[in-house]
RNA sequence: GCCAGGGUAGUCUAGUCUGGCGAGGCGGCGGACUGCAGAUCCGCUUUAGGAGGGUUCAAAUCCCUCCCCUGGCUCCA
């Protein structure tokens, strides 16, 4: 399997620290207002990559944080009159709530800043004592030129370049910057050694994943515009902390989400909040208009973009409601026929080369084309079949459910739909009924029955072999 | 200015690392099937690669030049 590492710009073998385990660490939103659509990729991106390291036999610990201080929700807080801890919690259950929607498997850890200010400041003491951070009179802060490898990831030369960060005249340096920031009248704030005040930005995230994931892990993840200055000084402060590198193995960043070719951001109030979008659009429509793009290309949103998927997806759930409505009165061939042969090889040749595409720096776009293919084979032999091979079909159904379970969709089928046996015969006397009265050309009474039906989500569908019945997408 | 990434049919998206018949979705048109409906299949749309050079038996892919776009360098997913 190979990864596209931001830290050396290539792919490269994926080679877990400690084999069967995956530590993976992903920065979280700050919380001060709804998650949109931009994050909700980033999200989806990640969880993808969570469920096809799960489904390849990794075992992944997967941590993501909440930045829940910070001037963005200072400011918010005081302009609404919130209290902060009201604001954060606010927000965080929000996007608790749009990533359940999304169908984005849950953390195992997720760490507030907040609660881990002795974390912090044990963190900068470390940092102080070994000569990489000092004390000055706005705050503590990291002094950039201690760490030689500061820029690696991010490709920023110190010398050349005049890294105007914010305007502090007490650093000692311009590219330095704040771990602890001291508390300004009316800011919220700890007790430290220096001082009061509160963490700066890029320490919490240092802190708590090595809190969680230990010195060194595998996969640390976010929007490409966290590269920098946010990964690069967390690099700088973790490597000097433990004196270890690399730190992260490996550095995965997701594309933007762009509106007419520009980034979707707060600033620019080109954004839509998942909460709009799932109010539009199934969260498995949502979750597919974002897979259908490889994570790191940016990604264009447009309403008409999310309409042809809502098409796409449909188009999945006929054919599985095809497979299903076939199966029901399939039987098991104990002889096959060259065509079968075919189809079954088919299938798992496209089987195979869909995980070749997920392998390769999980390439969904490319995965996609095969379960397309394997929708067309599997509707044409369908079609063509007079006998279709129940083995065949669950073959097909196999692909297409390892396929929903790494993609995140067809949920539905696997949360049971509710029907049991009972359910399935009054269904099959309703149809041998219907289809005695179109016998006896009744139309108006049997188009009766097949309207009620659909009423209650079955649709009845007359083919050449006969009637069958599915659920309605 | 420095760094990073782009420009592929009507449209969206892969393929570029690793050169070898340019793939998939959506849309549109036509056909098959059909009491109607629905689904599906088949065909067409489809000699598409920003421009110009070069290397090669062979270039979307490698090299050079140019044009245009986006992002990071201040908070960001």
């Amino acid at each position: 399997m190979k990864v596209y590492n931001t830290l050396t710009r290539r792919k490269e073998e994926f080679i877990p620290l400690e084999k069967p385990l995956v530590k993976m660490y992903v920065c979280g939103p700050t919380v001060y207002d709804h998650a949109h659509l931009g994050h909700g990729r980033t999200y989806v991106a990640f969880d993808l990559i969570r469920r096809y390291l799960e489904h390849r036999n990794y075992i992944v610990r997967f941590v993501m944080n909440f930045t829940d201080i910070d001037d963005k929700i200072i400011d918010r807080s005081k302009r609404e009159g919130v209290p902060i801890e009201d604001l954060t919690n606010k927000y965080i259950r929000s996007f608790l709530e749009d990533m359940e929607k999304l169908g984005v498997k849950g953390a195992h850890v997720y760490p507030r800043v907040s609660e881990h200010i002795e974390d912090i400041i044990h963190f900068i003491e470390v940092l102080i004592k070994k000569g990489y951070a000092y004390v000055s009179r706005g705050g503590v802060y990291f002094h950039v030129k201690k760490f030689k490898d500061y820029g690696k990831l991010s490709n920023v030369k110190l010398e050349e370049e005049k890294i105007h960060r914010v305007k502090d005249p007490y650093k000692k340096d311009p590219a330095d910057f704040a771990l602890w920031k001291f508390a300004k009248p009316g800011e919220p704030s700890w007790d430290s050694p220096w001082g009061r005040g509160r963490p700066a930005w890029h320490i919490e995230c240092s802190t708590m994943a090595i809190k969680y994931l230990g010195e060194c892990f595998d996969i640390h993840g976010g929007g490409s515009d966290l590269i920098f200055p946010h990964h690069e000084n967390e690099i700088a402060q973790s490597e000097a902390y433990t004196g270890k590198s690399p730190w992260v193995k490996y550095w995965i960043h997701t594309g933007f989400v762009t509106v007419n070719e520009e980034k979707m951001s707060k600033s620019l109030g080109n954004y839509v909040t998942l909460k709009e979008v799932l109010k539009r659009y199934d969260p498995e429509v949502v979750r597919l208009f974002l897979l259908q793009r490889h994570y790191r290309s940016p990604l264009e949103y447009s309403e008409e973009g999310l309409k042809d998927t809502v098409n796409t997806l449909e188009r999945l759930y006929n054919t599985l409601e095809n497979i299903d409505a076939i199966l029901r009165d399939a039987e098991v061939k104990y002889k096959l026929e060259k065509v079968e042969r075919e189809v079954q090889n088919t299938i798992t040749d496209l089987w195979a080369k869909f995980y070749s595409a997920m392998d390769d720096d999980f390439n969904t776009p490319e995965a996609l084309k095969c379960v397309f293919e394997v929708s067309t084979c599997v509707n044409r032999y369908i079609t063509e079949s007079n006998r279709p091979n129940r083995s065949t079909l669950l073959l097909a159904r196999d692909f297409f459910m390892t396929f929903g379970e790494i993609f995140g969709i067809f949920r539905r089928y696997y949360e049971g739909t509710g029907e049991d046996e009972r359910f399935k015969h009054l269904v099959d006397i309703l149809v041998h009924i219907r289809n005695k009265l179109r016998r006896e050309r009744n139309y108006p009474l049997a188009d009766e029955i097949r309207e009620e039906l659909k009423k209650i989500g079955i649709q009845l569908e007359d083919t050449p072999k006969g009637t069958i019945w599915k659920r309605m997408v």
